[in-house]
DNA sequence: CCTCAAGTGGACACGGCGTCCACTTGATAG
DNA sequence: CTATCAAGTGGACGCCGTGTCCACTTGAGG
């Protein structure tokens, strides 16, 4: 018996999910309180926090989706983001630098809406992709490849792209530089001594 | 005719430190209240407020003198962190990670106590160490320093930082995994392409 | 000792958060 | 079609942190 949910209860929760959406596109979204969203969707406080404690969960709900279809392809996926034998670390690397660059550059509101700061590192998206590039580090038989996994998820910080972008920086330069990183910390092991 | 501080008024000023000081490195920083301050140096809200905004200005002012001796070490220093001649880009980026993990090591507290998130790309230390490591990254004849400079201080985020220590991984790490980054991002150039 | 600007501190209004609970709605059973 | 009642709703409420304001105090200079 799942308990399925109630009609006004789904109606409900577009109604937020779309209003919020919205808010987080238009305004900065950290300066939307959940006051806004309830009053934006025509639906009282109490049936706002029923669904969603915080501001930053709605904007998960939102994300979801997207980055769940990256998840995939990195675990299934066709081409070099997923699991192609031929592909080496380096190009699998530019590759997720890609996708990321891509999610940044079409919800980077709803990113910075979710969680800025110490909160994403504890995310389970974070953990997901923490996981793959550790993976891709190992493989590439770099050095801790736990801590250097995080360092090389650094530069998708949310707030950097946001600033980057804001200061006319277009998302190919960024991709390239990425690319560069990927390059030069996983590829041409041999070359070093 | 430069105002002279009045007794009283430098004698809160330092009580008003000396318990920021405390409290940030006692609690969490970002839990930390402008009243919890104030209370703690036995002084009012008034004239706490009177000298400081807001929590990231104390933090900040606990801060500056540490971030300019480093400041100085880079501008006129001996060694391979100040403008040494003889030592290379990637010395002198390996150096002044060093430095920071050092900076990071003993004042994480304010360091997060001060800007989270967005706010800190935005101050004056961020913008002199970018500057600072760009010039490196050009004199590597790295290929967009501009953008790459953001990148490479990336890793130093005091929330990925403090994540790590909390998580049992030892600054000796970090610092290895950073020297890693700066050999392998500026080092060796003529051994590829 | 007097003056007065600098400095002080706490009362206050504002706004966001999260909770609580009396009421409404819609799914199901008879 | 109606009755039942749990799920769902919405707004009022209390709490807390912020930042301001202003009547009072203090200390430096004359």
């Amino acid at each position: 018996m799942p308990p399925v949910e109630r009609a006004d209860a789904a109606r409900n929760r577009a109604k937020i999910l779309e209003a919020a959406e919205r808010l987080f596109a238009t305004r900065d979204p950290s300066g939307v309180t959940m006051d806004d969203i309830a009053k934006a969707a025509g639906v009282g406080r109490g049936t706002l926090y029923r669904r969603y404690p915080d501001r930053a969960s709605i904007a998960r709900a939102l994300l979801d989706a997207h980055e769940h279809r990256i998840q995939e392809q990195l675990l299934r996926g066709e081409g070099p983001l997923g699991p192609e034998p031929a592909a080496t670390p380096t190009e699998r690397l530019s590759a997720f630098y890609s996708a990321m660059v891509d999610l940044l550059e079409r919800h980077s509101h709803l990113l910075l809406g979710a969680e800025t700061g110490p909160a994403r590192l504890a995310t389970g998206a974070y953990g997901f992709w923490r996981a793959h590039v550790r993976m891709l580090a190992a493989a590439a038989q770099a050095p801790d490849p736990d801590v250097l996994a995080d360092h090389l998820l650094a530069p998708l910080a949310p707030e950097l792209y946001r600033r980057h972008r804001d200061q006319g920086v277009s998302p190919e330069r960024i991709e390239a530089t990425l690319h560069h990183i990927a390059h030069r910390m996983l590829g041409g092991t041999e070359k070093f001594g």
